[in-house]
DNA sequence: AACGCATAGTTGTCTATACCAATTACCATT
DNA sequence: AATGGTAATTGGTATAGACAACTATGCGTT
């Protein structure tokens, strides 16, 4: 169940533990979960480490407490969305579609002045240009270009681009993505996105621009996208209304 | 500075103390904090008091933790931008430009299909066909029609149109709202978005759709929002990417 | 000057315990 | 059957301490 040699946190396996059972559909929404004193008998470990684990996912909106009565399965458990949004392949799975990328640009670049303005850069200082091709069952959707400054990953490739870059830069490099900043308008598709989308010049298109910080603020990635107007919508929740 | 005699939680005392600490610009953002222990001591607390404390503040944003180094200001302290998504007003004032309306329709209709559908309508039940022309200092910068069902809001009117629908339904009707879920597309214009918004045929439009919920999960209203192209972005913030 | 290492200081994880506050279940009285 | 009180159960708050993981810094060696 849960491992004390493993490396991972306790109260981490604890939380993916509960998330498994939600999941899998052995915990549904409402259901009270058993309570934290016998869960940490029952796993053999204090009951402040089983509180740590179901803090998080409280937070996480995946379960909520009663005191006197217990801790229980949220209903909404849809906060998830915003996680779509840094994965095209996710979303595109999410949707029913089998995502896929072709890398047709990669390359070290100086910056444009508004590049330089917005990661405050000085000097010498590159930009990775990468440039790709986004594809949901084989078929073009967007066209995506993400802008990163060298000097946060030295060593980027197009090895690691094909795999995950997120989790190599969390794992490997140690950057920790905080938020994101994203506008969203209705433009025509240009020459070149009429090209690689496989659309007529000045269909409409969706135009998407994130910017992506450190926890710390700091800038990480700029990236713009363009998707089909025909065939992309995009999909949000928003949790509280007041 | 802290009252061990107050109901409030010490670690409650410690978040507000903390926060008005950064709201009097006494500590700046990347300032670095005093350590745990030393919290710890000076407020003559143990320290696991003052890690709920930061904690809860760091899961709010306001500060961020380096391990090994220390505990820190943010830079970012953005509100939920969410709010302005109820209200085209609010974020044309945030934009800065002084929003106006139009009303060009309203009326009680027999639903089509897909409103039967969404609001889960029978026999003889009506809706609220509520189509208005948004301005932005003057000029037209959307279309909106909006859906709701006519039980729901009885005596709704033109009188109370003109004011806030939201503060009319939360106060005196005693519905409240909970969640919202959005989907942004681009889209051509048709010819009645070209006859309203001074467009020409066939020029991108940003087709933006709303349903909102109330805090019991029941379908409140369906919005059908047509913004100019060329003059409006859909601006949104992230708050945490894991 | 540059490098490596030891060290002190910091947050991260975890335990064991205690008491408080709210809810629930049960029982005796009415 | 309804009421009211009591006990058991649950989450909430708080303490004290231990060790791990990591960072920054200063010092000595090269």
């Amino acid at each position: 169940m849960v491992n004390k040699q493993s490396p991972l946190p306790l109260y981490y396996q604890i939380e993916e533990h509960i998330k498994g059972l939600i999941d899998s559909g052995g915990l549904k929404p409402g259901d009270v979960l058993p309570s934290e004193r016998e869960l940490a008998e029952s796993f053999n470990i204090s009951r402040m480490t089983v509180r740590q684990a179901i803090t998080n996912l409280v937070n996480k909106n995946l379960l909520y407490r009663k005191k006197g009565s217990g801790t229980y399965v949220s209903h909404h458990k849809f906060e998830q969305s915003l996680h779509g949004l840094t994965s095209f392949s996710e979303d595109m799975r999410s949707r029913g579609f089998e995502p896929g990328n072709k890398l047709i640009h990669f390359e070290l670049s100086s910056p444009t002045e508004e590049l330089v303005h917005h990661f405050s850069l000085q000097g010498e200082d590159l930009v990775y240009k990468i440039k790709r091709i986004r594809l949901a069952n084989g078929e073009p959707m967007a066209i995506e270009t993400s802008y990163i400054p060298v000097k946060l990953i030295p060593g980027l490739s197009q090895e690691i681009l094909s795999k995950s870059l997120y989790q190599y830069v969390e794992e490997q490099i140690g950057i920790k993505l905080g938020h994101a900043s994203q506008t969203i308008e209705a433009s025509a598709a240009t020459e070149d996105d009429a090209k690689h989308l496989q659309l007529e010049l000045g269909e409409p298109v969706l135009f998407i621009q994130r910017e992506t910080f450190q926890d710390d603020g700091a800038p990480f990635e700029l990236v713009k996208s363009t998707y089909r107007g025909d065939k992309y919508k995009y999909k949000m929740n928003i949790e509280r209304l007041r």
